[in-house]
DNA sequence: CAGTGAGCGAGCTTCCGCTTGACTT
């Protein structure tokens, strides 16, 4: 039995660190953090020192009982895990629980850390072991529950103030005030109109343009010309003073360097793998996983491929750096070798630098080498992986930029002058191998590539044509998933674990969308954002993380307490929240916006955050009679709505007249949509029609084809309740309980009873609306569950749940109570359904 | 499936960071 335990963080390492080590030791993972605070309040005791409850994470019990019970069997136990604060932290959590459980006694503990995994590195930590350090951990629990409690405090404050089930937080808040305050620039932003003026010339040895540079004795700035008449006028003088030719004036020359981009972080990776492959950032920390954790390289066997890939360091180890001078040399050659080894100095804020950057694992593994054995998406990310580290240790490239100036004197006297310039490569250096990708394009970018003939002082050069050309500036771009996480790391806000998931975070509590690949905020997420900056500016401030990493940073080394600052930070924030709940109105904290009035009655029209999302009133409730409501339409926004656009929405639902037999034929919007009702039949319309000007020919005809549908919906019926259907994807078997699909060579209407029967005995018992519970996914399901049930739940469904999770919470004794109970809650409501 | 938008005030929602798998549409 091995005498030495080691316990690392993640298991991939686990296995590398197990083959270095050899059989004296036993290594294991501890999958992440194996204590959190129980998610219920009271979790910090505020009242008491911040004394903080934790409980064993469920997802992890099983590793932490493997741990337990390994440590029972050892020595001396390596607390292994990384070497930043979260890292001490676990560490710290394995030796409370492994001494709770009094499996500590006669054993030595051991904290050990290292930045890279090989063998040397490895040996050299554990023969100089040291002790925990309580001031990290402090550090650490002290960031924890501040989190914990801003968390726990502001969000309720929304849930009254603005929408049940909201959410605020360190860290998702300001996120999202980005994409707001963006969202506002762009409303705000007036285009401003400009011209250019360009001289087209004709070499003879090859066409180029060149851009006007200077007019009127002085240099042209943008904004110079910005209207027609003048761009013009400016163009005629141009065209009339060059006389057909420019003459060039100067020429210069300028030998530029250009360096290879460090080494990829998580968030460096990100952002290159949106632009160079479309990836989203949680697909491509889909597929660094993958690649982390090995892929089977035919004879070799299971080989991890990258280095970890949640990282917030540049730095590449001394054995990498050593292979990849060896590369270099091999492939490129010796003169592509620098004399030293690049440094790159990790740029983010608050990095804790406990990885290496994300590079292969070894250089030798060129893409060519391992593509066989990779999918598309890993064989593109790992050759962007290896690409950009061989480049960062590859010699500069060396750029090479001709300037020509044309320089006349146009014919109101003032000089003017037309410049051209052109960028060649004279030594490509790392730019043979990699370049990084440009969020967007400059002008230099256009001249790059361009060679401009070889021209004299003194030459000239014929004219083609002067050329004016209208432009307008551009509002700042919305954000798209990789400039989010850019801005985040600028601002040291969130950690490369996480930053994937904030942007999970925005879009479930629908506080952002995607459309077109950029960042646009809901109403509701305009509301929460505006109410939090409004109210709460400090601690959605974008420099709050900053200032609370100082701080923590001051714990760690032990030169302040953590417990005086937590009071320093909660006073005045529970004082606020407090202050807030009282005072802050909830039509303020909507947005809600008076549009004007309404020509037919006089009453204001209004648009405002209600449960069910943005609507439009007209009057209001203090009225005698009761004011009318409208849901805004999909792609509509309480910020931009005209009062026309608010009064378009109530002229819904629209009597059309009759049909045949009498029925009255109606159009409206539901929540599924524009829809025609006859009679009790409804039926949806297509996307082609306009419920505010159809006529009721076309809305019969849509009738029509429902009821048809209906019709031709039943193929076979075997009397018992088993009915095969056609259905949206094509004919399906049913019992009323489940559905079961048909096999593809099977013809629907030549199934039996007994086929049936079996077919729907084999079929999948369906999850679908209350899904079943598994505790892995306890919120997710939990959320998909919540959501789809609220809208769909019987009030008296709802009331039985109920009562039932009374019943469940008074039997159970056990701490599990409410887990319990949900899960009944769900059982029940699915009985109902 | 196709309303709603205040409320009697029950009981509910919520944070950030560390790690991987088990789930269907």
């Amino acid at each position: 039995m091995a005498k030495n335990l080691l316990i690392v963080e993640s298991p991939a390492k686990a296995k590398t660190i197990n083959k270095y080590l050899g059989k004296d030791f036993q290594v294991l993972a501890s999958y992440g953090h194996v204590r959190d605070l129980k998610p219920k309040e009271g979790a910090v005791d505020t009242e008491h020192g911040f004394t903080m409850a934790y409980e064993v994470i469920e997802r992890n019990e099983k590793h932490v009982d493997a741990i337990a019970k390994a440590a029972k069997l050892a020595d001396d136990i390596y607390l292994a895990t990384d070497l930043d604060r979260e890292g001490e932290a676990i560490s710290w959590h394995i030796s409370e629980i492994l001494k709770e459980r009094g499996l500590t006694k006669g054993k030595q503990l051991h904290r050990v850390v290292f930045s890279e995994i090989t063998p040397k590195a490895i040996k050299a930590a554990v023969a100089a072991p040291r002790q925990l350090s309580h001031d990290l951990v402090d550090a650490q629990q002290a960031r924890r529950a501040l989190d914990y409690l801003v968390g726990f405090n502001l969000s309720p404050v929304l849930w009254r103030k603005v929408q049940r089930g909201l959410s605020a937080g360190r860290v998702q808040s300001p996120a999202l005030r980005m994409i707001v305050e963006r969202e506002e620039e762009i409303e705000a932003f007036k285009a401003r109109e400009y011209w250019t003026i360009e001289a087209q010339l004709k070499h003879a040895d090859g066409d180029f343009t060149a851009r006007l540079s200077k007019l009127n004795g002085k240099k042209f700035e943008q904004f110079d010309l910005t209207n027609e008449t003048d761009a013009q006028a400016a163009r005629a003088a141009l065209k009339q003073a060059a006389h057909g030719r420019l003459t060039v004036s100067d020429v210069g020359s300028k030998e530029r360097k250009r360096r290879p981009a460090a080494p990829f972080t998580t968030s460096t990776l990100q952002q290159e793998a949106a632009r160079k492959l479309g990836f989203t950032t949680s697909r491509t920390m889909k597929v660094a996983q993958g690649l982390y954790e090995g892929v089977a390289l035919g004879d070799e066997g299971n080989v991890g491929l990258i280095t970890y890939m949640r990282t917030d360091s540049t730095m590449l180890g001394d054995d990498a750096l050593a292979e990849l001078r060896q590369l270099i040399v091999r492939d490129f050659g010796a003169h592509a070798l620098p004399d030293a080894p690049q440094v790159y100095k990790t740029k983010s804020k608050n990095a804790q630098e406990a990885h290496e950057a994300i590079r292969p694992t070894s250089a030798m593994y060129t893409p060519k080498a391992v593509a066989a054995f990779l999918n598309d998406d890993q064989r593109k990310l790992y050759e962007l992986i290896w690409k950009r580290t061989v480049a960062c240790q590859m010699i500069h490239a060396t750029l090479n930029t001709v300037s020509v100036e044309f320089a006349l004197r146009d014919v109101t006297g003032g000089d003017a002058s037309f410049r051209a310039s052109g960028t060649t490569v004279i030594d490509p250096g790392f730019l043979a191998v990699y370049e990084e990708g440009r969020d967007q394009k400059t002008e230099e970018d256009d001249d790059e590539g361009r060679r401009l003939p070889r021209m004299v002082v003194g030459e000239q050069v014929p004219l083609h044509e002067i050329a004016a050309d209208q432009h307008f500036t551009e509002p700042p771009p919305r954000y798209s998933e990789a400039s989010l996480v850019k801005a985040l790391e600028e601002h040291g806000i969130g950690r490369p674990s996480t930053y994937a998931s904030i942007i999970q975070v925005l879009q479930n509590r629908e506080y952002v969308f995607l459309d077109s690949r950029r960042f646009k905020p809901s109403d509701v997420g305009r509301a929460v954002s505006n109410f939090l900056t409004a109210h709460f500016t400090r601690y959605v401030d974008y420099d709050f993380t900053a200032k609370m990493e100082d701080e923590l940073d001051a714990v760690s080394r032990g030169e302040e307490a953590w417990v005086p600052l937590m009071e320093r930070f909660w006073l005045p924030f529970k004082q606020q929240v407090d202050e807030k709940t009282e005072s802050v109105d909830r039509n303020e904290a909507t947005g809600a916006r008076e549009l004007g009035s309404d020509p037919k009655t006089g009453k204001p029209v209004s648009v405002r955050l209600g449960r069910f999302g943005p609507y439009a009133a007209i009057g209001t409730k203090d009225d005698e009679d009761k004011p009318t409501f409208a849901s805004l339409r999909p792609g509509q926004s309480m910020h931009t709505i005209t009062l026309a656009e608010a009064l378009e929405l109530f002229k819904l639902p629209r009597q059309l007249g009759q049909a045949e037999n009498g029925d009255e034929v109606s159009v409206a919007i539901g929540r599924f949509g524009p829809f025609v009702k006859q009679g009790s039949t409804y039926a949806s319309m297509k996307p082609e029609d306009d419920p505010y000007t159809i006529e009721l020919p076309r809305a019969l005809q849509i009738v029509a084809e429902k009821l048809e549908m209906l019709a031709n919906r039943l193929i076979l019926d075997f009397g018992n309740g088993v009915q095969v259907l056609n259905g949206r994807y094509g004919a399906y078997i049913t019992d009323g309980e489940k559905n079961a699909r048909i096999p593809k060579e099977q013809e629907p209407k030549e199934l039996t009873e007994k086929q049936c029967l079996e077919l729907l005995a084999a079929a999948p018992v369906r999850k679908g609306r209350f899904g079943k519970k598994t505790a892995a996914k306890k919120t997710a399901t939990k959320k998909a569950a919540v959501k789809k049930a609220a809208p769909a739940a019987k009030k008296t469904a709802v009331k039985k749940a109920s009562t039932k999770k009374k019943a469940a919470k008074k039997t159970a004794t056990k701490k599990t109570a409410t887990k319990k109970a949900a899960t009944k809650k769900a059982v029940a409501e699915k009985v109902e359904a």
